[in-house]
DNA sequence: AATGAATGAGCTTTCATTCAT
DNA sequence: CATGAATGAAAGCTCATTCAT
């Protein structure tokens, strides 16, 4: 049977769907999707079985519903943070700042964003969630250039770009191989907006 | 039992074995690893359970074995790509270039690559391979900084930093997103090296 | 997953846990523990594979679990019997008898404790029990030696020798080689006592 | 294809089989018969699978070979024991004595008759060599009843009886609990031959 | 005689899911 | 809402045995 989306919960219900989500976006982040079974986050939880289909129609569900959430969450950070900004270029560094701070902080989410990629099954959920991001990006990067503020370039692509570096570089921090200094911060900031630049004026 | 790490392999065995890893690497890229079983690898190939077992101690040995074999394959790539280049940033150009290319011709290894990232039981079978290669591209970085030829910065976190556009380009082109024409490619180099150019000079 | 220690069985539960170890008794005693699978004791009693990992940890866990019951009933029996004895002598007499009553009319856990002894994974179970139930034997024996009842001797060993005279005439009991009746277990007990030259003569 | 048991095996043939009974001896005795593998046991003496199937139709078969062996080894070294002693009671003295020394030389050989003795498909193998065994013993205890050197009794299972003591005490030497000297050992024919009350008084 | 390879039934165990209470 | 119990397909893996060479 399946679980009414539209289902009202009491407090009650509402915490423990709080506490079976929170737990198990632990447990996956941190043993992976498949190799964590639902007998394992019941437990944890010290609850029974039913509970868990109760509040959800299956495993794959859940990660979905995580992934849901932690998009939106991303969306509204990204959102505040360049709220009121003022030039393009500003937009676009307090957004690559905000990235990459909420990445780092929310750790399990961004390991469950990177295996959902990997997989078929939800890589789907992800993409549109990307799609906003990078195309919100890319439109502050169009106006940069018309701006004359950054050099001109496929805005789509080099929001790509600033989003591989953002990835790679938060993956550094939370496997430990960087700190998140100020420092180390600018620097990655930097790479992406000097790269932006583009070419030095010959003489 | 364990598979004898020297057992001597007829030429028979040779073939059935690497049947066994490209097939495993097709079905572990398309499908996952998780989702993939030993039973689907062996009879795609119209054998016995017990073959897989003959030459494999488990999944996960072979998911290593795979990892293992793909690592080699990218580092002589490399190696070969800037064996004749003359000034450290042409280095770093081909390196870049070359290992692009590679991982969009290798779709399967670099999805095992991204899969194995994020698993616990094998992204430690991946470190070794990208500290050499993220090092050997600092050396260069360093160089070209000495030389002037590039402006100064940490030589590995840069290093990190084309990783990840690398990266993430590549996944672009393997989801459809962007066609790897030249034109594309060049856009994402220039991304790199433009970044490693440092600020403009004013006035 | 481990089945937790504590956990609460309804009457159900604790109904199925114990159907399980007794048919499971049945089998491993009666075609061996190794050749008798998990699956031919869930398909004799018509359920699925799942109750036993519900109840058991591994069937190897099952066998430990029977074979420290059995060590219980044993030793709640040979206390019982020796409760209201008089002398040194009577106790032990009583102890002999009362093992191997228990063990002719347990056949089932006689012949696990035979396997059990065979197979080093188990016989460090076996090995607590025994020693109390020597132990415990030895005290009587030295007992009666020093009220002058029995010859000097070490009781340890003594008790080790009966046990052997216990144990071997119950197999060939339960081989159909022995009948059980008084006067053959008096033989068998008068054997412990007077050895071969027969009983001492009076004055 | 079944081994022809007249094969005639060439002198390097028959040092095979030998290597093969011997090696196996050990694994099983160590490690159980069920839980040693035909694999390990080639692999072990660094031979194909081929070789032991062309030496033995089953592992089955090789245990029963096995068996076979050390029971004529055993009834060899009891009758060259027995073979110049004087009265009925030195024989039998004389047969407990080979005995237990046999069955702590021969650890495996004894530890395999425990288990076999555990195991249906075995133990019928065992029961012929443990027939003439106690039937010859209980032929020299009659003759010992006879000429009044002990008391009266049923022979047969006093034999056993005394193969019950046999075997314990053996068991112990092999797990540590007790030494193989002299003093012990002599105890232990005493406990046979005088019960737990001691010698008949002196004179 | 001997080898490496292969077989495939069968093993123990897991797990997402369902259900009676 | 929640629990303990149950399901049963399917997983990873083993192993006695056979076979082509």
């Amino acid at each position: 049977m399946a679980v009414p989306t539209d289902r009202r919960l009491t407090q009650r219900g509402e915490e423990r769907r709080r506490q079976l989500v929170d737990y198990a976006t632990a447990r996956f982040a941190e043993n992976g999707f498949h190799p964590t079974s639902v007998a394992e986050i019941v437990e944890g939880l010290g609850v029974g079985k039913g509970v868990f289909y109760w509040y959800f129609d299956s495993k794959e569900e859940l990660l979905r519903a995580i992934l849901s959430d932690a998009q939106h969450d991303l969306r509204r950070t990204q959102r505040d943070a360049i709220a009121d900004a003022g030039s393009p270029t500003e937009r676009i560094e307090r957004g690559i700042r905000a990235s990459i701070e909420w990445s780092i902080e929310h750790r399990d989410y961004f390991r469950l964003f990177q295996f959902a990629a990997t997989d078929g099954r939800f890589s789907s959920n992800l993409r549109t969630g990307e799609q906003v991001a990078v195309r919100d990006a890319a439109r502050h990067l169009a106006e940069a250039m018309a701006a004359g503020e950054i050099a001109a370039g496929d805005p789509e692509l080099l929001s790509h770009a600033i989003l591989g570096v953002h990835t790679h570089l938060v993956h550094l921090v939370h496997r430990g191989l960087l700190d998140p200094t100020p420092a180390e911060l600018d620097a990655a900031v930097s790479f992406c907006l000097y790269g932006l630049l583009g070419p030095r004026t010959k003489g």
